[in-house]
Order: C-alpha cells, then sequence, then structure tokens
DNA sequence: ACGGAAATGAGAATCATTGTCAACCCGCGG
DNA sequence: CCGCGGGTTGACAATGATTCTCATTTCCGT
C-alpha cells in the first residue's frame, strides 16, 4: 500500500514511446501493431516490432488505448479520444462513416448495471454495403 | 426461393461433424477450438484437429455458432440460440450473459438507414466486471 | 458395387504475439 | 561533469492458434 502506489508506474521516457505515441495520435483509425511497425519505420523511424508491442501494451494498460480484435484475431489500437463514437463501414468499398448515438451508449450502460457489471466498455461495429455500391 | 438452394451448400454429414455438433450442445459454454478437440478425443472420438477447424468454420458460416475472441485472440464458439443478441462479458472470469435489445436493434438499423447503407449487421461487446469479481 | 467428389487427418506452414538476453540509454549520486 | 544501475530496446528464437497440403478415406448417386 506504500510507496508510489497509485497511479502509472510512470514510464522511463525514450525515443520510441513518444515515436509511438505521435503515430497514434495522427490517425483516429485503429491499427495493428504490425502496421503501425512498418509505419513508423516508414517515417524513417528506426523501432524494433517487440518495442512496439511493449509501448502498445503500455498505453492499453493506462487505458489510453482503445483494443479489439479483427475477425481474424489481429489486435488493432487506437488512441482513447475524449470523443467516443463508432463506425458504420461499407463492406464493398471500405467507406467509414463516424456515428455517435447517446441512445445506444445508455442502452450498453443500463444493460451492463443490470447485470451487476462495472468499467464497462463497449465495442460496436455496424457493417452494411453503402448507397454508391 | 427454391428450397436452400440459393444459401447454404449442404455439407455432406460425416461422423466426425456429428459428434462436433453434438459437443457443441451438450454445453452452453463457449469453447475454442483446441478445447472441443481434446473433449472429443477425451470422449473416445478419434478426430483431427483441422477437421475440428473446419467444422466449426462451416456450422459458423450458416450462422448456428456464436464466435467470439477472447482477450489473448483465441476464438470460442458456443452454439447460438436462433434469436439474435449479443454478449456482455466479464473481463475477469469471462462469465458471459446474453443480452438482447429491441432499443439497439433499431438504432443500429435507422443509423444505418439514415446513411443509405443497405444489408447492414452489426456486432455489439459489452465488457466489463462482474459482480462476484 | 463403382467412380468421382467431398471430407478427413497428420504434419508442415503461417503469422501475430511473446519471451530471451545482451547491449543500450536515461537520470541520479558523487 | 562522469560513471553506475536499472529500466528499455532490439534481433532473434519460441510459442501457439489457425490454415494449408495432399494422400487417403468416406459418402452418395447411379
Ligand atoms: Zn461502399
Ligand atoms: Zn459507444
Ligand atoms: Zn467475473
Ligand atoms: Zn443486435
Amino acid at each position: 500500500m506504500t510507496g508510489q502506489s497509485a497511479g502509472a508506474p510512470t514510464r522511463r521516457p525514450t525515443r520510441q514511446q513518444l515515436a509511438v505515441a505521435a503515430a497514434l495520435g495522427q490517425t483516429e483509425d485503429f491499427v495493428s501493431a504490425q502496421q503501425l511497425h512498418a509505419r513508423l519505420r516508414g517515417d524513417g523511424n528506426p523501432i524494433g516490432l517487440a518495442t512496439v508491442y511493449r509501448c502498445l501494451a503500455a498505453l492499453a494498460a493506462v487505458g489510453r488505448l482503445d483494443v479489439l480484435r479483427t475477425d481474424d484475431g489481429e489486435a488493432v489500437y487506437r488512441q482513447c479520444s475524449t470523443d467516443h463514437h463508432h463506425h458504420l463501414v461499407c463492406r464493398i468499398c471500405g467507406r467509414t462513416v463516424e456515428v455517435a448515438g447517446p441512445t445506444v451508449e445508455s442502452w450498453a450502460e443500463s444493460v451492463a448495471r443490470e447485470h451487476g457489471f462495472r468499467d464497462v466498455r463497449h465495442t460496436i461495429e455496424i457493417v452494411g454495403t453503402c448507397a454508391t455500391c
């Protein structure tokens, strides 16, 4: 109980960690660790794959990232935005529309509470065929 | 139109497929392909791991199984009830509660239509910490 | 029963993720 | 300012679920 128990055991700052954080800050889309690694290197930012995983894990542990799994099991990460929303994706052309709705938010919240669940998070993805496809 | 000709290319029935279906019918819990494989063999029911995966994929394709991913990316399957629903999962003990709500269904539908999307599907996962954890 | 197509199974191959461990770097004490 | 200790990194090996390969077996219509 003593010591710096409270909050995040601050990680020692390094170039790599900043790079990862910066890269995540440049997009609102979900990216996989592999993609992020490739992107960083592409931007002339040398970093090891294992380090990318470690940074992502660290950020996720502190709750700064949203993590979800694609259908084929790959983990994808996104910087938690203060502005919570979901995506409507076209299964043909990939067009993505951001949608937000208090309706679904409160529904999820109430459903969870109703069953005694705490610290609730949710993942919602709506997939369809867009008007032009 | 004419029977199920257009839809599901009916799979040729075999002992293995029946065994997999039967095993899935014996439990309400989610099981991984590996677990199912072990269980089947344990019950003196010889079957190849690849076949288990194939059967599961086939069943899931026809919509007879609910599939979801554990935090570590492993796919788990469960025979699903005929009705559409979603899952409330405990991030600690894995306890799963089925939830259904016209609220969220119509919300998803309207949001999609509002943007001109057709043939809409959605994925919703609510994760939290259950009362006993 | 016969023949061809579908299904199976053992093992190899794939691929994201994690573990290993020596080299490296950052902040602090001297 | 300089050197040390321990957190951090990175190349590579290891893991483990899932998929692929292909020879063999099984099912089904004829
Ligand atoms: Zn489209
Ligand atoms: Zn939401
Ligand atoms: Zn629980
Ligand atoms: Zn639904």
